[in-house]
DNA sequence: GTCTATACAAAGATAGAC
DNA sequence: GTCTATCTTTGTATAGAC
């Protein structure tokens, strides 16, 4: 039986090649926006030459596509992870603490659906109407019955979500003002994660 | 007494069309980020040529750092009518209120604002760590001042107004993404609003 | 003040040799 | 697979007539 498994990387440096391109597209456009960003400054970062870079990629916007669909899976972990059976609000709590620690760790993946979204996703709606949406209308549907089952306060769901991704993401879409604003000597993840704590622990409660 | 006044309008028709052009500006720099944003698309929104859009700023930059430096009084005024002598808990229930207010009505501007602070501010560090860093500044020694008073839960004053600026501009900066994941007949900014209030009720309580 | 025409540079993408 | 060279388009900005 032959492979036919997706066309993608087969050699060894096929396969080091499209990892350093996405690695270095990441960095681009995650720091410039789509538009802002250049091939030249990828296949440099990339360490490649700009027709090598699309050897390997047919344009700038594919590679752009294939970033963000291939980012999807480990951005949504976090959410993906909420028990149904766990402890209502320590699963919430954990939820949020999880994304802010990704906000932390990866502040460019953060800023680079920040970038698509806020410019209308016109790369990236059908990933918002379908994989994001119904895994978010699955675990809305789980905070409900917690919330029917009286073990968390009436809040709405949605929003409550909206509510994490905001807070949380703040802290790496606009690294430079909070840290602008906080002065040096401030770890202002380390900050947010107490007044966070503080501000879930007081909503939550049923 | 000649007038003295600084240089920009005199003529009704300069008057007009300067308005013209911040306006149109503010349409593409908002949706597109200044990189995406062409003259071309400003020019063709404000009714006027290429070239004579340049009669009126000597260049693409010279009009966004206009524009930015022109909303920063409008819209940092919420968090100045922050007043001292008023009752703290309404107090910054009211600012939070009047920023959901400016997502709502301003959506533009508010995404203007993340586009460039999410790209480092390349255009706009110093307002940052000027005027809007001394009105932040001022206000959480307010807040600091009210929760010393007792009036206050203890949260840190800085983050508690970073979290009024996230949970409000996310409904403008990523209005697609919430109103995909709702779905039709939602209104984001009624439902924000009810949310928000319990929120900040919840976690303001001495 | 406004226009047409155009200079000039940057950027996406392709051709074809090696 | 990778490179040099190049095509083409787009975009910022200017010149100069009206």
């Amino acid at each position: 039986m032959t492979d036919t498994s997706p066309q993608r990387p087969q050699t060894r440096i096929q396969r080091r090649n499209t990892e350093a391109i996405l690695e270095a597209a990441l960095e681009v456009f995650s720091a410039q926006g789509f538009r802002g960003a250049t091939l030249d400054q990828i296949a440099q970062a990339a360490g490649l030459s700009k027709p090598n870079l699309l050897y390997y990629f047919p344009s700038k916007e594919a590679i752009h596509i294939e970033l963000l669909s291939g980012l999807m899976d480990i951005w949504l972990a976090p959410l993906r992870a909420l028990d149904p059976d766990g402890d209502p609000k320590a699963e919430i709590m954990g939820y949020m603490r999880r994304k802010l620690e990704m906000s932390r760790e990866m502040p460019r993946e953060s800023r680079l659906f920040a970038n698509e979204i806020l410019q209308g996703a016109p790369r990236f709606i059908e990933g918002i109407e379908g994989d994001l949406k119904a895994l978010v209308d699955e675990k809305a549907g789980v905070i409900r019955a917690w919330i029917e089952a009286g073990k968390l306060a009436p809040v709405d769901p949605y929003h409550l979500i909206f509510s994490i991704w905001a807070l949380t993401q703040h802290y790496a879409d606009f690294d430079v003002q909070v840290r602008a604003i906080l002065g040096p000597g401030h770890d202002p993840f380390a900050e947010a994660g107490n007044f966070l704590d503080m501000l879930f622990e007081r909503l939550l409660a049923p």
